[in-house]
Formats: C-alpha cells, structure tokens, sequence
DNA sequence: AATGCACATGAGAATGATTTGCAAGAAAGA
DNA sequence: TCTTTCTTGCAAATCATTCTCATGTGCATT
C-alpha cells in the first residue's frame, strides 16, 4: 500500500485521540490521503478495495463519519449529487461545481472571507464555519 | 383562501409562461406567499392541505419543480436537512444559519456578489447559482 | 356553455444515498 | 495471551425525493 506523505500525520492525529486503527480504516484513510480529487462513497469503496478487499460500503461510510468528527476529513455536501469528501490538511478553500460535468474546482479568496466575517459581526453573530459553492459552467 | 399581495404577482408571471393553474397550485403557491419562514415539503403538505385537503406529496414537490423551474420559488438545500423553499419575490440574499437554534437570518452584499463573479471569471467559469450559508452562534 | 386533448393529479411503488441491527471478528491495554 | 470494547459485513431499514400509471381537469377553441 503506496501511503501518501500525509498519511502518517492524520494516522497519529486518530491513534492520540483515541480512534482505534484497523486494517480498513488505513485503506480509506490512505486513499483519502493521497486523493488529488474529491471522491464519493462509491468511489472510495472501488479504490479502497483495490487496497483491502474486505471493506464493504457500510465501513466506508461509518469510517467517513469517524474521521470527519475526528477532524481529519470533511464533507462536501453539494446539490442533487451524493456528498464528497477530502482530507482537511490542506488550508481552506471554497468550491466551484460544474454544473455539466459534475467536476469540482478548489479557490481561496481572503477577501470574501473577511466580508463574511464582517457580515455577521453586524448582525451579531461569529461564523463557526462556512460553506461557499458556486455552481458555474464553463465559459463560451 | 387569504392570499398574500404578491400571490396575484407569482400567480401572474407564471399564467404568462404558460404554466396551468391548478387547485392544488393555487394552494401552494398562496403558502408560500404567505409564508415568512422557509418550510420544507412536509411542512407546504401540512399548510396546503388546509386550504385544499386534495393536495398529495407528490404534487407538492412536483409543484415546487415546476415553481423553480419558472423562477418563482428558490430552493434552499442545507447540510442533512430535507430542501426548503421560498419565493424569490424577495431580491437575492444568502443566508445565516443559527448553530444552536437553527433559526435563518436573511443578508446581502453586493460586494460578495462581485467577488465571486470576478473569481469565477478568473478560472474560465460563469456562475448558474450560488450557495452561501454561513453557520453561525450568536456573539457573547 | 360544451368539447378535446395535453397536461396534472393521487396513490403507492421505486429509487438512491445513507444508516442501522445483529452476530461474528479484531484492536490494544493489562 | 486474555478480555473488554469497539468494528465489521451483510442485509434490512430509513428518508427524502422521483416515478408509474390510471384517472381527472385546465383552458384554448369552438
């Protein structure tokens, strides 16, 4: 199994808070972490299995929901297509979705986050997190 | 069957796009005139059904397809929450979600708007829709 | 006001993503 | 190694939403 250099990171980050390590979980865990794209649960089941043929889809799914409260992997919730997921060591970014081809495109913008930010401090509140999607088609 | 003001105005608009006026659309659509919150399919069958016990689930969201497709009502799809709706009489405005209450607060920034569209200008893409939910918690 | 027909409806079955119950299997600290 | 507690695979269950199909109904045209 080919382990991403991150993967051993958000491996000790599960071991310290308590999360137990099986044969599974490194699957997905280390197909997480070397996944340049942002995958599904369908998708995670074909590459992990390719890695450790005994997980099933359940596993996939219940171990998303274990890393994501661990704070090693987020959830991409997007319209009418079942939710993604990436790994949370890369720095924030928000989303451009295809709305033809489904493909989704990663951008950061300091200047939209401190306007929310300053958004919500007039209206009394402090932004826990976020979620920015900009459902778009290619140009011409 | 009170109706609010601007029922004749999306009752109207759509007449001239050559959408059928039905009982049960009649009944969905002075709902969510009328409404001041954001309900969700369930809650229009609850509050339709008042005014005509005829109406099914099926036609509610078969009915509010009908309404987004025409422009007159938007759908609002939160992180593991069934869709909610409003009409779009209102100008466009993103939305604040209350962590703790999950109460939604309505806003606007043109100057957000801008960025976005430059942003996705930048990376060859124009925007369709957008989502911007910010999840927050009240200050102090 | 009556007619025709394309479109809308209700009931319930189907779908698709995600979750869950349960019996068997496996981490990991002692 | 032993034991406790957590995980797993499988299949069945859920939940929001969509679809099928037989029947009903807007509404443009007589």
């Amino acid at each position: 199994m080919v382990k991403a250099e991150n993967y051993e990171i958000l491996e000790n980050a599960l071991r310290d808070r308590g999360v137990r390590i099986t044969r599974q979980r490194q699957a997905i865990l280390s197909v997480l972490a070397g996944a340049k794209d942002h995958p599904d649960a369908n998708e995670l089941l074909v590459r992990a299995s390719a890695i450790d043929p005994t997980v099933s889809l359940s596993t996939i799914y219940r171990t998303l929901t274990v890393l994501e409260e661990n704070g090693v992997v987020q959830r991409l919730s997007f319209e009418g297509v079942p939710a993604k997921f990436e790994t949370t060591d890369a720095p924030h970014h928000d989303h451009i979705i295809d709305v033809d081809t489904g493909d989704v495109v990663e951008f950061r913008s300091d200047k939209i986050e401190k306007l929310q930010a300053e958004i919500a401090a007039e209206l009394g509140y402090e932004i826990v997190h976020h979620r920015l999607d900009l459902y778009a088609r290619r140009k011409q």
